[in-house]
DNA sequence: TGTACATCAGTGAACGCGCGTTCACTGATGTAC
DNA sequence: TGTACATCAGTGAACGCGCGTTCACTGATGTAC
């Protein structure tokens, strides 16, 4: 952080970026304004004018982790060539968006964190990134690849599996269990994409 | 807290439990060491007679939430007559688990917060647990009421599945989704039934 | 049964610390004329 | 192009707070004889 003159010019941003830095090294548990400032360069004062308090901060990041990860499911569902396909893109895109975005991931999910206010452009780009999941179980439905079932309770099974499975690898749980847990991703996805669908597995 | 005697008498369980309503009344986040001895109505130095730590508070509440797991999932697994019937009540018991206990589920899930040790203890009592499941899996694919798939990658899938079903729920994610979250637990413990036993769905 | 004494499990004051936030201030920047 | 001035985005000192932990202490309990 070489900084010679006054005004940072960027401080918002870089403030941003800091925090997720910091979270990603130290832990969230380590991350309060005054050491986000401090990994800025700046005063513990400053970071007043960008946010009116640290909650916001979080929040603001949390909004981001949501928009983002709409993104990286719309996209990664968008790439495939059927629908089944769009659904296995979507159950490792969202894993692996945890993975590699493990701060966002955690400032997203961890609600106690920024208690004060559910940001309303969080909830929407949350419904969003569910909104991608929601109409390719229905995309799948109604090109007929899959055996039918209540499409709601299908979403909210995958959305489970793909949160389970990413917290279980943030938190080191799968340690013990396997040493490739972007390959037992792919595994698992093969795995429900088989059991989903009308055909018999090979 | 009215105690008039000088000792306590049983202060190590009193500050278990004490942590545990914490957590439940004031969130994960409000739980100091000081709060604790408070609302066991004690001195702050007191604890130290019985956990060198706060970390060691809580890593004993850690241990303790993955035994009341494994023992619910054992039971959950025993009271069932067929093995896919253990299936389905270890899926439903590790989700009901966690919302009847979410202050032991918080604790066993947040390494951040133990970070020091992790307690050999609670890693036997968690392979336990995941024993049942894994035990369970073997014994429907013996039985032959399940398509044959790896059993490891099954059981780490049927392991997401819930946790994540879990985790959405304290976290309050699915409160959009559905206004009853234990009854979601029973659809998506049938729908996975259906899809994973042999015979088609009815 | 009574007494001496060791041990146990509390007290409460004190420590140093980092935190979130405020505030009077000041240097830099942009704009009007 | 130059000057006056408003506004913006920093500084850094200060606030009060609750925290984890330590420590000399003391009251209660248990045990040996």
């Amino acid at each position: 952080m070489t900084r010679t003159n006054y005004h940072h010019g960027a401080l918002r941003e870089a403030l941003l970026t800091a925090t997720i830095e910091l979270i990603e090294s130290e832990g969230i548990g380590a991350v309060s304004l005054r050491q986000v400032a401090r990994a800025a360069g700046v005063s513990p004062g400053a970071p007043y004018h960008h946010f009116v308090d640290r909650a916001a901060l979080l929040t603001a990041l949390s909004d981001e982790g949501y928009r983002r990860l709409a993104v990286a499911l719309r996209e990664a569902a968008g790439a495939a060539a059927t629908p089944d396909g769009a659904l296995t893109a979507i159950i490792e895109g969202y894993v692996l968006f945890a993975s590699r975005n493990p701060a966002y991931f955690q400032v997203m999910f961890r609600p106690e964190l920024k208690r004060s206010q559910k940001s309303q452009q969080g909830e929407e780009f949350g419904a969003d990134a569910f909104a991608v999941l929601d109409d390719t179980v229905a995309a799948c439905m109604a090109a007929g690849v899959m055996r039918p079932v209540d499409e709601n309770v299908l979403a909210l099974t995958l959305w489970s599996l793909v949160h389970g499975l990413a917290s279980l690898w943030l938190d080191g749980q799968l340690a013990d269990r396997t040493d490739d847990p972007a390959e037992l991703t792919r595994q698992i996805a093969r795995l429900v994409t088989t059991f989903l669908v009308r055909a018999e597995p090979a």
